[in-house]
DNA sequence: AAACAGGGCAACCGCTCGCTA
DNA sequence: GTAGCGAGCGGTTGCCCTGTT
């Protein structure tokens, strides 16, 4: 047996909303709210819709201080991190974008932003100089405000979630990391996390070249290691290995994307790896290999006040002119430059 | 000028989640 | 514990506009 429907399709109007429609339903929440029950507010206004229907008008168009026309260069990598991040959580990073909706963000996504990573020239195969230097000030640009979870003057803890995420006395054993490709690399950002979930939509194309590196669930130790095709391959990993970042390098196993920059950071501790991606694009792969997060709720997502207070550190990077934050070291090897 | 193709966007559909009785 | 309900979300659809042939 389905489920009743929340309106009676038969008398309910359906398609685009007319200047008359819009009138009644803002006039009426302007007057009385949405009284937390759009079923029965198209009634009540006067409105011959159905409650969904009044929701997604007023969300994605009435309410006011809605933001239409152009994304900035901002959003855009608000966007870009964030669906490298968390995926297709278009009301989360709708959320970090005052005055865009979710309905907005995606369709910016699938008709502009899909396109201009998937259809990106190949790039030189080396950096010059100058490139070099652009790659430092995207770096610095990034990550020039702390992320508050490894202040020790942060004021709040995480919060709570099914995938546990450390806890503020544990975090000071955390590793704030950032990495950073050459011109002609791509970022590789393989998750075990099945919160963290691959799209499929984005980049497929791409996975025939990521490197073929496997995160350990047992506690690998942090490596740099360098493949057969010369590419850099950086494996952070304490406790729990969540995420392999290999920089795919040049010649025959060249991604054809060839971002023009790419960026990663986030924090790693004991058994939380929160990751941000920058500017360039990315791809993700859910490992096969690792069974640890299997029984885990997968409709969870770890850490996203992290996620929201490493988006608002970069977003107010601009204003703060905090140099990196700490870190424990640093290599530099090929156009790579890699905090840990 | 007409036909067609493609892109952009608003709106719909169906599902999950969380609350409540 | 569970069934019912509404809210919210993400994927998809379909219409309209614009550019091309």
């Amino acid at each position: 047996m389905g489920r009743a429907p929340c309106c009676d399709k038969a008398n309910v109007k359906r398609g685009p909303w007319s200047p008359e429609e819009d009138a009644k339903l803002k006039e009426f929440i302007d007057k009385h709210g949405t009284g937390g029950n759009w079923i029965a507010l198209p009634q009540k206004a006067g409105l011959r819709r159905c409650g969904k229907s009044c929701r997604l008008r007023w969300l994605n168009y009435l309410r006011p201080n809605i933001k239409h026309g152009e994304f900035s260069d901002q959003e855009d990598k608000i966007i870009c991190t964030l669906y490298a991040t968390i995926g297709s959580r278009w009301s989360i990073i709708a959320a970090q974008l005052p005055g865009r909706t979710d309905n907005d963000i995606k369709n910016y996504w699938n008709t502009k932003l899909k396109k201009k990573f998937t259809g990106l020239p190949l790039l030189p195969h080396h950096p010059s100089h100058q490139q070099r230097t652009q790659q430092n000030a995207i770096i610095t640009s990034f990550t020039s405000h702390a992320h508050p979870l490894l202040s020790s003057s942060s004021p709040t803890p995480p919060p709570s979630s099914t995938l546990s995420p450390p806890s503020q006395s544990s975090l000071s054993n955390s590793h704030y990391f950032a990495s950073l490709t050459g011109l002609e690399q791509s970022v590789s950002y393989y998750s075990s996390s099945p919160n963290l979930q691959p799209q499929e939509s984005f980049l497929g194309s791409m996975r025939q070249y990521e490197a073929s590196c496997c995160s350990s669930s047992d506690g690998s130790s942090s490596s740099s290691t360098t493949n057969n095709n010369n590419n850099q391959i950086c494996s952070l990993g304490k406790e729990r290995e969540y995420y392999d970042f290999s920089l795919c390098g040049n010649g025959a196993d060249d991604h054809p994307m060839g971002f023009p920059r790419s960026f990663c950071s986030g924090v790693v501790d004991g058994g939380q790896r929160l990751v941000l991606g920058s500017v360039g694009g990315w791809s993700q792969e859910k490992q096969s290999c690792d069974q640890t997060w299997g029984a885990e709720n997968p409709s969870d997502y770890a850490g996203l006040e992290e996620i929201k207070q490493l988006i608002s550190s970069a977003s107010n990077c601009s204003s703060n002119n905090n140099s990196f934050l700490w870190y424990e070291g640093k290599s530099d090897h090929d156009g790579v430059v890699m905090y840990y």
